[in-house]
DNA sequence: AGCACGCCGACT
DNA sequence: GTCGGCGTGCTC
């Protein structure tokens, strides 16, 4: 006699579904899980997805409150999706709601209708928005809404938002502000203009290699069941051309195909090659979109206009009408862990929604992550060796150079600027990769002993000189430059330690008349700054490019003969457990930036422990075999992916209050954290940072499934604890890094 | 997270 | 006398 309950995720941080009545005089056979719900929530509206329809409540029916309609009239989400998100929230502890929201385009969230694609809405006044701006009281202290409203007023049919622009600064948030409050209203106009659907001109693909035609071949054998591989590649092995191969296969069988890749903005050329090869419209998602940009992408993804998706990681929830294969490229990056809120993995969800699919994850990269190296030693992944560059040549020979008791021009000893001289003199390029921005690191006063710490972080502020600011790289905040120490007075202020700026102005006059290219997120703010540069250095009018690791993804620079890693100490004895392979990893994609098969280049690593164990396999060896020794080590150690971790982290501004609430974490857990182990609570390594205090408490286990059952248990006593306001923490499932 | 309620200080 | 500060509690 009730009918269903509707369990609904609604955008909240609070961990758990709500149950609505289906609305009054609603369609039935239209509550279909994945649809959007409008729904009364304490005393606002907002947007609510359905994720199941019950039978009963655990809440007294009487408590319930109908859903005030349901937006969609096809599940907005298909099933796999919703079978992922619902999978994923539960796996890394993250409210329901949120995990949602996190997997859907900003104007979904907000309501927009689901057609594609979009042309801009019109807004239009309500009834209740007339009686508002009658009433004087309610828009006293909202003034551009208030001028927003009476515009509106004044034109019954609907404004759209560009119209409405010079009325108020930031008239979008304003309307949305005045929509949320019931007085406007937005809706689509008709007649929506298609998206440029440049139509493909077939490229005549290349020769497969052997290794490539045996990896296309494999996987294509078993495209209709769930199996990780594993494309071990080294770079120029010519992945990009297997995925598109196997990609081409999936699209005959009139299924789609999902790509994620790091970061879209600094790896065009996958783009362009996925463009120039695939037939019909290619989906993009990525953060340089603009909300609308962003629907239409996924809008034709979902309805399958769209055959090729590619995008980064959140891209991994992006809807498939018929999904056929899914690709991670370049799957050790860490930018596909989220460091906040939701703290999924892209790769590991990939994986996840390959097996719930029951279709192929190709995973691709040149430097593995261990874990996945791990996982094709046990054989849950099948490994896809690429061990050649196509069209020959032999990767670049990578030499170690001891730099201890050398003398150092601006951070390059001179063995390392003798190289440099010779290959520039050969009209060749060097490439020198150093992973610090700004000037220097720090700045000193030579007579007090006074540093440039920051305010509010537990760091020091960096010198930019060309800016004439100190600039802290934790928490943004920046004031100029001291021209005398603020603690005695002195002007012997000096800046120690390199950046890359350094290394650009002090190279100037070491190498006069050729040009240097600085590539890093200060030299490449300005739109157009970075093809600008990347153009200077095609044609060949700079020959010294200095970048950060920026400059370790996508772009390769074919007349660069010559790879510097200024400083690789700083990776060798990090405070992470990871750093070693993070140092690997990144070493090998700068050095795959250089060369072309009859010039392969060389790579000089300068370092004060020339005796690194790990370092030197890496160099004698190559990435295989660091990636067993680094096996061998975390086996030993029990680490990670010899072990899994949880990490609970805690902030607060008063630092005892972390600890405090850390403490009474770790007394809740003992009594059930049998065969686990707990570590900490220790405050983070930089324990303050904006002003707030972090501290953790780490949680290790041999097996997967016992850290989960405790995770389950642990947080449902969190949740239910949570006295002090005044504490933010999150739990962070596989962490990949520890503060 | 929002959003309201509620109780104490400086101002039209 | 009120505006508004942020502590506390709640959201099916």
């Amino acid at each position: 006699m009730t009918g269903p309950i509707l369990r609904i995720a609604v955008p909240s941080p609070l961990y758990q579904t709500f149950d609505y009545l289906p609305p009054l005089n609603s369609d039935l056979a239209a509550l279909r899980p994945g649809v959007r719900v409008r729904v009364p929530f304490g005393r606002r509206q907002t947007v609510g997805f359905l994720v199941e329809l019950g039978a009963d409540s655990t809440l007294d029916p009487a408590l319930l409150r109908p859903a005030l309609a349901v937006l969609d009239h096809e599940p907005l989400l298909p099933a796999d999706v919703l079978a992922l998100l619902q999978w994923a929230h539960r796996y890394y502890h993250h409210p329901p709601g949120d995990a949602f929201a996190a997997a859907l385009p900003v104007l979904l969230r907000q309501g927009e209708p689901a057609a594609v694609p979009q042309p801009p809405p019109l807004w239009r006044i309500t009834a209740a928005g007339r009686t508002a701006l009658a009433e004087s009281v309610a828009l006293r202290r909202a003034p551009a809404q208030r001028r927003l409203l009476d515009h509106l007023a004044q034109c019954p049919a609907g404004l759209d938002a560009e119209t409405l622009r010079p009325v108020v600064r930031d008239c979008v948030a304003t309307l949305r502000a005045l929509r949320a409050r019931g007085w406007v209203e937005s809706s689509a106009a008709d007649a929506p203009p298609l998206p440029e659907t440049a139509l493909a001109v077939p490229i005549a693909p290349l020769a497969l290699s052997v290794a490539q035609a045996d990896a296309v071949a494999t996987v294509s054998a078993q495209l209709d069941q769930f199996q990780v591989f594993l494309l071990e590649g080294v770079t120029g092995s010519g992945k990009t051309e297997v995925y598109l191969r196997l990609i081409e296969a999936v699209l005959a069988q009139g299924r789609q195909a999902l790509a994620l890749t790091p970061e879209i903005g600094l790896t065009p050329q996958l783009l362009a090659r996925f463009r120039e090869r695939l037939p019909g419209p290619l989906a993009v998602l990525h953060s340089g979109l603009s909300d609308r940009e962003r629907l239409n992408a996924w809008l034709l993804a979902r309805d399958g206009t769209a055959k090729a998706v590619v995008g980064t990681r959140s891209a991994v929830f992006a809807p498939l009408r018929a999904p056929g294969l899914l690709i991670v490229d370049e799957e050790h990056d860490l930018s596909y862990k989220q460091q906040d809120g939701f703290r999924y993995h892209a790769r590991d969800l990939a994986i996840m929604r390959g097996r719930q699919l029951g279709i192929p994850v190709v995973l691709g990269s040149a430097t593995p992550a261990l874990e996945s190296i791990q996982n094709a030693r046990t054989g849950r992944y099948h490994l896809l060796p690429l061990p050649e560059r196509v069209g020959g040549g032999t990767e670049a020979p990578i030499l170690i150079l001891d730099v201890r008791r050398q003398p150092m021009t601006e951070g390059l000893s001179r063995p390392l600027l003798e190289r440099m001289r010779a290959h520039l003199d050969r009209n060749e390029q060097v490439l020198l990769f150093l992973n610090r921005r700004g000037f220097a690191p720090i700045l000193l006063c030579h007579e007090c002993g006074w540093l440039s710490q920051c305010r509010h972080c537990d760091a020091r502020m960096t010198l930019h000189l060309r800016q004439r600011r100190l600039t802290c790289h934790h928490c943004g905040d920046n004031r100029s430059v001291d021209t005398v120490c603020p603690l005695c007075g002195s002007v012997d202020l000096r800046a120690v330690g390199h950046g890359t700026e350094r290394l650009e102005t002090a190279l100037r006059p070491l190498f006069p008349g050729i040009g240097i290219a600085r590539l890093d997120r200060d030299s490449t703010r300005r739109r157009g700054s970075l093809e600008s540069l990347l153009a200077d250095i095609h044609n060949g009018d700079r020959r010294i490019l200095i970048g950060t690791q920026m400059l370790a993804k996508g772009h390769h620079f074919p007349d660069v003969t010559l790879v510097g890693i200024v400083d690789a100490d700083q990776g060798l004895y990090g405070v992470d457990f990871r750093s070693s392979e993070r140092m690997a990893q990144l070493i090998l994609q700068v050095a795959g930036r250089a060369g072309r098969a009859e010039k392969p280049g060389i790579v000089i690593i300068q370092t004060h422990h020339p005796d690194h164990p790990l370092l030197r396999v890496l160099v004698s060896e190559g990435y295989p075999a660091f990636a067993a020794a680094a096996l061998a080590e975390r086996q030993e150690a029990l680490l990670p992916p010899f072990a899994h971790q949880a990490l609970l982290r805690a902030e607060a501004v008063d630092p005892e209050r972390a600890l405090a609430f850390l403490n009474a974490a770790r007394a809740l857990a003992e009594p059930i954290a049998d065969g686990l182990e707990l570590l900490g609570p220790v405050p983070a390594p930089m324990e303050r940072r904006a002003g707030r205090y972090r501290a953790h408490l780490l949680v290790q286990a041999a097996q997967r499934q016992p850290l989960h059952r405790f995770l389950d248990r642990w947080t449902g006593l969190l949740w239910a604890e949570r006295k002090d306001r005044q504490v933010r923490w999150s739990l962070d499932v596989d962490p990949m890094e520890l503060y």
